[in-house]
DNA sequence: GCTAGTAGGTACCAATTCGTAACCCAAGGG
DNA sequence: CCCTTGGGTTACGAATTGGTACCTACTAGC
């Protein structure tokens, strides 16, 4: 959460912080979500799904994860060379609460759409 | 999740960015947390407790939640004024998922304690 | 010989971000 | 008269971010 506070006080009692930290990287999700969606993929295929992604972006992005242990690498040095990624067990593991973030922000959206019209009405 | 990808393709279909576009933003959870275990604050409360964070940082946090409707404002004209920042309903629907979310981190917090031990103890 | 594709790495550059410091009102205390 | 309190706002400036363009190495296709 950016500049971390010395962890003092009772900012030290949030441990949702190591997560979040790192799914709020900029295209975490859209990797994420593409992982679980499409299985274990290529790093071009993956880039031309996240529509928008440098590759720069791209790489940096999932060294993280697997930095983190979400995400695996399996590099053969084939010519060309074969990079894939897929998620690791830990990845999994947040598909749960992720799915219901989803569900939650579809329906959130869906209340202010409902409250939009009902004002359009009036 | 940094510059929206125009929304094409597969990354449309990741309703969960909303959301974490909030709880993205610096200090944003730090902020959660508190108003959550110690319930309704002023302003001053609140920038006490979250250590570090600047007035403007919090002002333009708070105002961010305030519009996503997870936070209410309450503002008392007195002099000196008195502002009273509490959460919604719709802020007190992340708990669960926040509470999950902690759970996961201390979980993995502990299992990297562990594997960095045993590997110590080679 | 030129191009494209694969999986990046690197240098550069502009935009955004976030902290700092100063300022605001209006009242109360010394 | 000046300082303090509460809840900000505004201007400035340094650091970070993330995109673009260009580089690698190797092969296949035309």
């Amino acid at each position: 959460m950016g500049p971390t506070p010395e962890h003092g006080k009772e900012s030290a009692s949030c441990p949702t912080d190591f997560i979040l930290r790192m799914l709020m990287g900029p295209w975490t999700t859209y990797i994420l979500y593409n992982l679980k969606a499409h299985g274990p993929q290529r790093f071009g295929e993956l880039k031309r799904r996240v529509a928008g992604v440098s590759a720069k972006m791209l790489t940096e992005r999932l060294r993280t994860l697997e930095g983190a242990g979400l995400v695996t690498r399996d590099y053969e040095a084939t010519i060309p060379p074969k990079v894939t990624y897929s998620l690791t067990k830990r990845g999994h593991e947040l598909d749960d609460v992720l799915g219901r973030l989803a569900e939650i922000g579809i329906r959130w959206e869906a209340e202010d759409v409902a409250v939009r019209s009902l004002e359009a009405a009036e």
